[in-house]
DNA sequence: CCTAGTTCCTCTAGCCACTAGAGGTTCAAG
DNA sequence: CTTGAACCTCTAGTGGCTAGAGGAACTAGG
């Protein structure tokens, strides 16, 4: 009926120390303990973990993940919310995208005309000496 | 002739503490002090914090950026190996660009798809619950 | 020369989302 | 009952900074 940390782990992929991690800082409610006070995990806990998880992999925050989880719980409410949350993150995504084609295209034009020879005319290493390539800042990496 | 960190900072936009940081991780050579134990900072010292700076921009870590510094001394070396730093940046460049563009179709098709209304009928949580998205790990972001 | 205000110094701690390890307990199979 | 895997808590470390405390040193104006 119930299972181990570690069956949690195995039927979602989530590391063990990760789940405690996740309980500690409330993404996940305590469960029961047995006896000896390991964690006994009814099957709930799987779909609740996987939603995290999933939401990880798209890249939401654990704060904006609190937010989704809790209106989950909430079917009648609306969900502009959590419209506005997933919204927030594709630009987010859509501008890191942009920021790292530029990197690749400069990156790109680095390596191309190295000719590989010797330091002193190498094109990767003039390139990132050279002052006048100058970008915002990187933001989030 | 010789000038501080302030200065230093102002010529080149990186913060003062980061500054500091870069001289601690042994990025940038301790400068000489002044009486009151102050940096002072000859003119060398604006382009080795510049081509930092710009490696930094580019997404290098302080280790790749360590042997790019250490290879821009030394001209008559072979520069295959910034070479293979560049390479090896621009990979991940990639193949970071490549899981963002899956993460913005699936945002995409989440956001373009929520009609908006309660909870219980809205595709973003949906989505989030749905088990059979599974992807790899998000590597880094 | 004095003072006020800015800049500088070191040191410690915090950020995010985990991950690793120490040192010890509990469980399940045989 | 014994073995060995899995579990427990707790602390500390990752990368690349950033923030703040508490105090010293510069610099411009009077």
């Amino acid at each position: 009926m119930d299972f181990s940390i570690g069956e949690l782990s195995r039927r979602t992929a989530v590391k063990v120390p990760t789940i405690r991690y996740y309980e500690q800082i409330g993404l996940l409610p305590a469960p029961p303990r047995s006896e000896g006070q390991q964690r006994r995990y009814a099957k709930a806990a799987i779909s609740r973990l996987a939603f995290i998880k999933h939401s990880r992999e798209l890249g939401f925050e654990v704060d904006a993940i609190r937010t989704l989880l809790s209106l989950q719980d909430r079917p009648d409410h609306s969900c502009a919310s959590a419209d506005a949350i997933a919204k927030a993150r594709l630009a987010e995504v859509e501008s890191r995208i942009a920021s790292l084609n530029a990197l690749r295209l400069e990156l790109t034009r680095m390596v191309d005309e190295c000719a590989c020879g010797r330091v002193a005319e190498c094109r990767v290493i003039e390139t990132l000496a050279d002052r006048s390539h100058a970008h915002g800042p990187l933001a989030l990496e």
